[in-house]
DNA sequence: AGCCCATATGGAACCGGTTCCACAGTTCCA
DNA sequence: TGGAACTGTGGAACCGGTTCCATATGGGCT
């Protein structure tokens, strides 16, 4: 309650303030016998130091943002557990922004702009404009980005074409010649996903390279989820010439195809290949 | 950067800083005139007030912990978008504080009883000691637990015994009678899962009531993953005499048990049925 | 003994807001 | 016309740390 401030501390153990602040931050310049009155004053007093007298002198948050589109979406809960691995073994805390609009987007990347709110940025699957990254660097405030990507700033990226290539490319070794993809929608696409992009460009690839002519009525958009995606299997395996193997953009949708699958009385995988892309927890269930 | 205080805008505008500082604060006894003197100032000079030392003088972190077990499980990611949804909306963040093992728990639970270091605080899934209940309180920190309960604190939880009771009771009124239960670990449970206890009397009542024995080999305990669920599952399934149906602790470990009976070639629901509990999105495939 | 330097320590100033007290300027009524 | 009451405003003090400068102390050297 009425807090113990390192004032107190400094009153108890006899010694300036100076020195109680010396020994919390293990600075080797204070006497043992003196260092040993202050951890003695500190342990009786119950203190703690106070973390936001000390982002506000030190100038740091010790914060760590995390902005990320959709966080309910296993692929990204699986890369929190990453961060959370590292940073809770670290001083730093960190804070989740999650985005489901463009306008929220616009208002963290705002906000987050200012040197004082966070210390590093960690922007998952969303492409800052230029204006953007530029208040970034302006501000100092160092920043990743994970499935994005931009000249001026570090980024880690899946090579999404590539995927999209070997997924196919498997399909057709396999033998398939009618292969269809189900995907994300590409061009209302309010984040610009590039993997949304990358996939498709690496399915049309493949197809090109194996001579196999790309069939409009094969691609279907929608929206990710497994109900939708069900019934965009649906249409595809009710065509007159049906596909014999399906590709889709997610795990998520592959669900929806091999239900679809299920529904039409096509079994999986003697007459129907499918595959999916991110490999979740559960896909292990397949 | 070179940063602009409340000091920088007081000067050009030609007013003291608590003016500045009023008008930021929205307090109403400032002349309109002034305050668009004030305001034509921070719009020159681009000045964003700093959140951090705004928490110091007021002595609050506008900060809400969240402190939660294996936060990747499907069932805390849907209850974090819910805080979400509400915490955006507010002037709070909110950091998420995961706790895998029983240091880290006591680690975050000593930790945030700091009244300096968060406003609030929502546990799930965790029973504090009452000596840790008496450190919140004594700090003045609101707590909130969920799916846990304690004397002093308030709390949402589900009857999971009642839970467990419903599901039990609906394979008895399907005509079962044979019906194994397989759940977490109830005694080596680090964290004194309530819902683990809970459910497991739920079960036993629902068969007291039926006048069904409970069969020990009937209920087999193993950690929540559905590899786990699966190799309890064949053991039931080839028992001499198997159950006609399980009830699986969570949804997870029901897949494990799908997966079991499809290996066997026992056919779901005309030979074996089987009931999951939590209801995660990925449920609706089955 | 006298001087220099290294080591330890005290404490004021600072980080950038908020708050509260004091005071100036108006208004209003006797 | 004097003064009480009210409204707006300036700015010092404060929140609780860190940092840096000044000073005290002690040892080693000539």
């Amino acid at each position: 309650m009425a807090s113990i401030t390192i004032r107190d501390v400094a009153k108890k153990a006899g010694v300036g303030v100076g020195t109680v602040s010396r020994v919390l931050n293990r600075n080797p310049a204070v006497r043992e016998a003196t260092r040993l009155k202050v951890l003695a004053a500190i342990e009786e007093l119950e203190f703690t130091p106070s973390p936001i007298a000390r982002r506000l002198s030190l100038g740091k948050t010790m914060t760590v943002a995390v902005i990320a589109p959709f966080f309910v979406r296993p692929s990204y809960v699986e890369r929190f557990r990453g961060l959370d691995k590292v940073l809770s073994e670290s001083e730093y805390d960190f804070v989740l922004y999650n985005v489901e609009t463009t306008s929220r987007r616009d208002h963290y990347f705002r906000e987050l702009a200012r040197s004082d709110k966070v210390d590093g940025l960690i922007i998952m699957s969303l492409t800052p404009t230029d204006n953007t990254v530029e208040s970034f660097l302006n501000a100092g405030i160092p920043t990743v980005l994970v499935d994005a990507a931009h000249p001026r700033l570090s980024h880690i990226i899946i090579d999404d074409c590539e995927g999209g290539y070997n997924a196919t490319k498997h399909l057709i070794d396999l033998g398939h010649r009618k292969i269809a993809y189900i995907s994300d929608h590409m061009h209302e696409n309010p984040f610009n996903f590039q993997p949304v992009l990358d996939r498709y460009r690496g399915y049309c690839k493949a197809l090109e390279e194996a001579n196999i002519p790309f069939r409009p009525d094969y691609h279907r958009q929608g929206e990710l989820s497994r109900r939708v995606a069900k019934k965009l299997a649906q249409e595809l395996l009710t065509l007159p010439d049906p596909p014999t193997a399906v590709f889709a953009y997610s795990d998520t949708q592959a669900f929806g195809v091999l239900r679809a699958a299920e529904e039409l009385g096509i079994s999986v995988p003697d007459e129907l290949s499918v595959i999916g892309y991110d490999d979740i927890e559960i896909a292990e269930y397949l």
